[in-house]
DNA sequence: TCTTTTTGTGCAATCGTATGCATATCGCAT
DNA sequence: ATGCGATATGCATACGATTGCACAAAAAGA
C-alpha cells in the first residue's frame, strides 16, 4: 500500500526528498524538517535522515525550496564595464561574503549606454532577493529598477540619490587627503582629472580636493575628463601638460587614469613625482607595481563588502528598512609617485 | 463558479499566468502557450494575451519552470584568483553571450587551495544546465565534479586532459610564435617564465618555445617560476637577470608576469628591448599601456567564447555527446616590448 | 486507570509554470 | 444531416520542497 507515496524513482534521475524519505522510513516533511535542523525532529531521526542524504549525494532542489519559500537565494550583481579591475577584485570578495551567508550572485552587465530590459529580466524571473550594484554609471537607473521591483538593493561605490542604499569610500574626504598630501608637499599648481559625467565618486572626490585647496588658499589649476580608463587619463594629462602654467600635480579620480596620467607625464619628459606628482583613487593591483609607485587612496573594500551584505541581508529580511548610506573612510597609500611633504621626509630619512 | 480558479491574487503579489489569464479570460494554459509562441494559438488571442502581460508587467518565473522543464536556465561561470584583469575581461563577453541564449551566469569562485564541496553546492541545488570553467588552476577537480553530476561542462584556456570539452588558444602554436620572433630578432639567450605549476596554459607554451628553439639549435637559457602573478613575474626575470649569461629575451607565460618582467629588466638598470627582449602571451588592457607596449600572443577571446557557447550548448541538449577540444590560433600583437627582426625593421622602416 | 501535556511525524495543500490529452468549434466535403 | 480533419483551447497533473495543522505515541500528572 505504500507503493504509491514511496515510489522511488529511476536512479538516472537526482535524489529527491521521497528517495531519502523512502530510504529512511520516514516522511518527506520529515526530511525536509530534519535536514534543515527543525528542533521537533528527534536527535535520532535527524542523524539517519542526514546520514542517507549524504550517503545518496542528495541536495536539495533550490528551485522547488524558492517557489515555496518565495526566496531564490540568488542575490543579484550588476556590473558596468569592467575594464577597471577594481571591479574584479570587489565581484571577488562579495562572492565569498555572499557565500556565507547561503546565497549566490548572478551576474548582471550593463555594458552600453542604455540599461535596456533586457538587462534586468532576470531580477524578475528568478525572484532575487536582493541586488547589489557596482556599476559606477547607470546605477542610478539600475536602483529605480530595483525599486520598482520592490528589491533589496544597495549600490556600492556610490552614495544614494534617491531614496535607497549604498555603501561607498568617503569619496570627499579621500579627496581633502589627497590635495592635503599636494599642498604640503608645496605644490602649486594643481589639476585635476575627472571620470565619467554624473558619477558622484568623481565629483565627490573632487569636492574633498577643491576643499583643501579653499582651505589653503589656492585654486584648481587644471581639470580634464578621463572617463575613468587608461587612455583617457593619458589624454587628460597630455592636455593638462600642454597648458599654461603647467601643473605640478595631478589628481586623478581613480588608479587606472593616474597611471595613464603617469605614463603621459613620462612620455613629455617630465619625471614622476620630480616634476609632476600623480595622485589616484582606489589602490587596485597595478597601483603598486613597481614602475608606478602610485600614491593613491586606498578603498577599503573589505568594509565596504561587509556593510553593503549587512544592509543588504537586512532589508532582505525586512523589506521595510528604509534607505541609509554609509560611507567608510579610505586610507592614504603613500608611495613614489607624489612628492612627499617636508616633514615626512624627514621622519622617513633615517630609515 | 469560476471564483475558484480565477481568483486573482492580492495586488501586493507579483504578477503570475493566472493574473494574465483571469484578465484576458482564457486558461492559465492558453497563457504560457501565447507568450511562448505556440503556434496552436491563435494569433488573435497571442496578440492579447501579449499586451495583457506587457501591461500587467508580467515576467514568468524561471524557478516555477524550471522546476517543470528541469532546465534552470542557470550557467555557471567557475572562476580562479580575479588578479589577472584576463579574467574579468572574458566574464564580461561569457556574460554577454549567455544573455543572447537566454541563459544566465551564476558565479562561482575557488579562491584557496581547495575545492571543497561548499564551492559546487549551487550546481546541484540550482540544477544548472551548464557549466563554464574558466579557473586555471583546480580546473581538472573542478571538471571532474562536473563529469560526476553529469553536468555539461566546457573548461576555458584550458586543454582537456581527462574527458571532456575545453576551448583555449593554441598555447603550443603561440608559445612557436614568441620563440620564432626572438630567435629572428637574433636573440641568443632566451628565458622563460612559467605560470603555475600543473596548468597546461603554461607548459604548452612553453612547449611551443622550445620547439622553436629546436628549429634554430638553440637551447633555452634560463627558466623561473612566477605564478601567473606581477610580482612573481618581477622576482622570476630578477633572478633570470642575475644568471650568467643573462638573458637577452624573456618570454613569460601570461602578460601580467612579463609586465613584471618589464619592470624588473628596467629596475635592474637595463632597457626593454635593447638590452633585454620580453614578450607576454594574453594581451590584456594594460599590455598596450605607453610605458610598456608590451608584444604579445592576444587570445583571441571573442572567438573562444563563442565556441565555448556553442560546445556548451550543443551538450546541453544532447548530453551524450562526447568530449571536444578546439584550440584556436592566436594572433602575434608586435609592439615595443620585443626587438624586431632585421626584416620585419625594414618593411616597417618607409611608413 | 484516565486525563493532560509533551514530543515527534505524517497529511495534504501550496508555490507558478509547462504539457499530454481531451474537447469544443469551425469549415468543408460527402 | 453526417462525418472528418483542422484548429484552438481547457483540464488536470507533474515538478520538488516547505509548512500549517492534525494526530499518534509516550510521558507526566491526577
Amino acid at each position: 500500500m505504500a507503493d504509491k507515496t514511496n515510489q522511488t524513482r529511476p536512479s538516472s534521475s537526482l535524489p529527491t526528498v521521497r528517495t531519502i524519505s523512502a530510504l529512511a522510513g520516514v516522511s518527506p516533511s520529515t526530511v525536509s524538517r530534519a535536514l534543515k535542523g527543525d528542533p521537533r525532529i528527534s536527535e535520532k531521526t535527524r542523524a539517519t535522515v542526514a546520514a542517507i542524504a549524504q550517503q545518496e549525494g542528495y541536495a536539495p532542489n533550490a528551485m522547488a525550496r524558492g517557489l515555496v519559500t518565495r526566496s531564490s537565494g540568488v542575490v543579484g550583481i550588476v556590473l558596468g564595464n569592467m575594464e577597471n579591475p577594481f571591479y574584479g577584485e570587489l565581484v571577488e570578495r562579495l562572492h565569498d561574503r555572499l557565500a556565507e551567508v547561503g546565497k549566490y550572485p548572478m551576474l548582471m552587465h550593463i555594458g552600453g549606454e542604455t540599461l535596456d530590459s533586457e538587462a534586468i529580466k532576470p531580477i524578475r524571473e528568478y525572484q532575487m532577493d536582493g541586488c547589489i550594484i557596482a556599476a559606477a554609471r547607470l546605477s542610478s537607473k539600475a536602483a529605480e529598477t530595483c525599486a520598482h521591483n520592490r528589491l533589496p538593493m544597495v549600490m556600492i561605490n556610490r552614495v544614494a540619490r534617491i531614496h535607497s542604499c549604498a555603501v561607498s569610500c568617503d569619496n570627499y574626504a579621500g579627496g581633502v587627503m589627497a590635495g592635503d598630501l599636494l599642498i604640503r608637499a608645496a605644490h602649486r599648481h594643481i589639476a585635476f582629472i575627472a571620470g565619467r559625467e554624473d558619477t558622484s565618486t568623481s565629483e565627490d572626490r573632487e569636492s574633498g580636493l577643491h576643499c583643501a585647496l579653499r582651505k589653503a588658499e589656492m585654486a584648481l589649476k587644471g581639470w580634464a575628463r578621463g572617463y575613468y580608463t587608461y587612455d583617457g587619463g593619458f589624454i587628460a594629462a597630455k592636455e593638462l601638460l600642454a597648458g599654461k602654467p603647467r601643473p605640478d600635480a595631478i589628481f586623478a579620480a581613480n588608479d587606472i587614469m593616474a597611471l595613464g596620467a603617469i605614463d603621459a607625464v613620462r612620455e613629455s619628459g617630465l619625471r614622476v613625482p620630480d616634476d609632476v606628482s600623480v595622485i589616484g583613487f582606489d589602490d587596485i593591483r597595478s597601483a603598486c607595481w613597481h614602475n608606478y609607485r602610485l600614491t593613491t587612496i586606498a578603498q577599503p573594500v573589505d568594509a565596504m563588502v561587509t556593510r553593503a551584505l549587512a544592509l543588504l541581508m537586512e532589508r532582505i529580511e525586512n523589506p521595510g528598512l528604509s534607505g541609509e548610506s554609509i560611507s567608510i573612510q579610505g586610507e592614504i597609500k603613500v608611495r613614489a609617485s607624489a612628492r612627499l611633504p617636508a616633514e615626512l621626509v624627514e621622519t622617513l630619512a633615517p630609515a
